[in-house]
DNA sequence: GTTAGCGTACTCGGATACCGGTTGTCCGAGTGGCAAAGG
DNA sequence: CCTTTGCCACTCGGACAACCGGTATCCGAGTACGCTAAC
């Protein structure tokens, strides 16, 4: 099980994105270059958050993404679901249906396999303490450790 | 991201494994055949169950897999980290130090990242929640469901 | 001097190839059981 | 009838291909800016 880089990217995104905040646009080409990362392959996954609505699209020259709400209303769980898609890891195939197995009660069937249940709760774990940690915590954090972070990031953006 | 579908395989494995207990070995073709899985790669599945120390393997004819502890003393984490490996779904490659963002104060980078220690934060809790669940209870909650299960395991184990 | 029109350059957006990893398969090493032969 | 010995069939174990999703890339549609020229 392995998530993808893009979620990483994503997320160092969506910093400078609140860093700037409304100090205009900032393009893929911009944030790219920011990290060394590939461009177009960056701008794939900057789409997946505008189509979430955690970002906005601006086309045209002095274009770019801003964030599309505060840092406190955005939290990982949006971002990761936006790259990551909304299907959960676990995917409950019901071989317990499969095979010599087959032929068990139909009753049972009725309720939720008990694997996947397990597997659910443990997931559901996993989504509530993404979403209880927003963007502006991270950033918070970010800044308690490097508190000028904010300001260089700006100062980044400014020049040039 | 997407768990792999041998851990699904594993557990329901497990259940039967501990279900027919002290009855004897099951081989690898019993249990594909159950399920109505290819046997080779469910093999697979189980050598790693075996070198996580969950289940040990007995060679030769009458041979098969059985479980190596008592299910009250395998969790859900022991058998999904034998089947995914040990390393953790979010890999922080650090770009916060690659492109031109690579230029900040080497004291912050003595901290881990806040991007990875939130991703981490919450990948600990889908592991506690895993820890939490022995297999004893995966089996407790399916004979709530299906009182007979357990019978009907050992009934099949029995004839042929 | 002002304003309307046009060209240009820059941006996003989706459609298109490449690659590593999971999935699926195979054959060889090892071992216990069974049967037959000998005492 | 008991013991021993050889063979065989069945098991696990690791090494070998095939398919698929994520990775990386490209080019086209759209838009705001800036320049030019006419009024």
């Amino acid at each position: 099980m392995r998530m993808s880089e893009g979620v990483e990217w994503a997320v160092h995104s969506c910093l400078i994105l609140a860093w700037v905040e409304d100090r205009g646009p900032v393009p893929t080409a911009r944030l790219a270059s920011r990290y060394d990362l590939p461009a177009p392959y960056l701008n794939k996954q900057l789409q997946a958050l505008g189509r979430a609505g955690i970002v906005t699209s601006i086309p045209g020259p002095k274009g770019g993404f801003r964030l599309a709400r505060r840092p406190e209303r955005i939290t990982m769980m949006d971002i990761v679901a936006a790259i990551e898609g909304p299907d959960e890891a676990f995917r409950c195939t019901e071989i317990r249906q499969r095979g010599s197995a087959g032929d068990i009660t139909m009753r049972a069937l009725r309720r939720p396999c008990s694997v996947a249940s397990a597997m659910r709760t443990a997931e559901l774990a996993w989504r509530r303490a993404l979403a209880a940690q927003t963007l502006a915590d991270v950033m918070t954090e970010t800044e308690r450790q490097l508190p000028e972070a904010g300001d260089r990031v700006r100062r980044w953006f400014d020049r040039s």
